[in-house]
DNA sequence: CGCTTGACACCGT
DNA sequence: AACGGTGCCAAGC
C-alpha cells in the first residue's frame, strides 16, 4: 500500500460536517511526514469519494487546495460551509468540528 | 545516490 | 494573537 492511498483512505473516512488535519492524519498512520499529507491530496484521483477539502491546518486555518491558488482556497471554503462548517476569520474552531479517527486506520 | 520541493507543525519572540 | 525561523520526510528529478 503506497503512503499516498493510506492518506486517501483516511480521508474518506472523515463524516459530513467534521474536518481533520494534515498532522492528525500523519500521527494516525505513525509518521512525522504530514508535509507528505497535502502532496498525497493534492493528487486526490476521486475528489468524489476522497473530500480532501475537509483536511486542514492544525491551528484551524485552511490550508491549501489544489495548490496555494487564492480561487481555489475560497472554493474550499465554500466545501466546508456547504458541510454546515461555520469559519470566522478564515479559522475553523478544530474543539469543536475535529474528527478523531479511531487508532486504526 | 544527493538535492530540492512542499495543500505542514512547533516553538520562541 | 501574530509572525518568523527551524524541523520534517516521502517523492521526484
Amino acid at each position: 500500500m503506497r503512503f499516498e492511498e493510506r492518506v486517501w483512505r483516511l480521508t474518506s473516512k472523515v463524516p459530513r460536517g467534521k474536518v481533520t488535519t494534515y498532522g492528525e492524519i500523519a500521527r494516525c498512520m505513525n509518521t512525522k511526514a504530514y508535509r507528505i499529507v497535502g502532496q498525497a491530496l493534492k493528487k486526490n484521483p476521486d475528489p468524489i469519494k476522497i473530500p480532501c477539502y475537509r483536511v486542514i491546518k492544525s491551528d484551524g486555518s485552511i490550508g491549501g487546495y489544489s495548490g496555494k491558488n487564492l480561487k481555489n482556497i475560497r472554493k474550499k471554503i465554500q466545501l466546508l460551509e456547504r458541510d454546515g462548517i461555520t469559519i470566522k476569520n478564515g479559522l475553523i474552531d478544530l474543539n469543536k468540528y475535529l474528527h478523531r479517527f479511531n487508532s486504526k486506520n
